[in-house]
DNA sequence: GCTTGACTTCGAGCGCACTCGAAGTTCTAC
DNA sequence: GTAGAACTTCGAGTGCGCTCGAAGTCAAGC
């Protein structure tokens, strides 16, 4: 770890954002990023505060479902500067539209689920 | 369709519970079923309504992401009857704390598109 | 009774998002 | 300066949950 601390090497990044050294490449390789990641003086990665929380951001889309095909399309447009706010807004807005019906739909899972216990805990106590 | 609605056909099953037939068949296969599924005069299926409901019930729980694996442990548990109650239950609690985790980090993740969507708004308006 | 279309089984194929391993290079500590 | 860990690239492999297609069978209307 060099004293000019000038970024994360690669294992700090992935337990920074807890995603594995092998996917912050692939993520890297897949387009996900807004730029290569630095280097340092070698070859090895040095990933910026920026870096971190572009994957923290990226990650959450992911989990909620966001391909990895439209994450790129978003990055692109985010390259491409301040002339796409409007394309990148209009996305985020679409996909928070599907998070919320994701919400609903597991809300309403968790209900089925917690109404299944109650049986059981009837049938347990009646028995 | 026969006058004697002793169940439905695959394709009303698909239509009554958003699983496609191919998908159907593949749960049967898979033993995520109670039983096998009745089959008519002929081999061809006919789903009770009992059927229908352990379906909606259990695209519920592959929903909120539980793997067929475990889901066909659940259903062998079921066809054992009343003895695994308690088993069963543990399970479903087991899940129903994931499902919690799980809605916590999408609700955390739908804020932060929304927070990220508010500055695109000010990005906006300041231009 | 024949056509048409839905049904059957079976095994193979697919798409996605990683995940891994090999083979080589570089950094850090001693 | 050398050992050993961590890094590099690259392409191939994996696991999951479907999804599909082929080839044949059956059922309902005409």
């Amino acid at each position: 770890m060099t004293l000019i601390h000038d970024g994360l090497s690669i294992a700090e990044a992935s337990a920074a954002t807890g995603v594995s050294t092998h996917t912050l490449r692939y993520y890297e390789r897949a387009g996900l990023m807004l730029r290569p990641v630095d280097r340092a003086s070698s070859t090895h990665r040095r990933y910026s505060d920026g870096d971190i929380g572009w994957v923290r951001f990226l990650t959450r889309l992911r989990w909620t479902g966001m391909p990895i095909s439209v994450i790129r399309r978003y990055t692109e447009l985010a390259r491409e500067g301040d002339a796409t706010i409007a394309e990148r807004r209009e996305l985020l807005v679409q996909h928070r539209e599907a998070v919320r019906e994701q919400l609903a739909e597991i809300t309403a899972s968790l209900a089925a689920i917690d109404h299944k216990i109650d049986i059981y805990d009837k049938e347990i106590a009646s028995s």
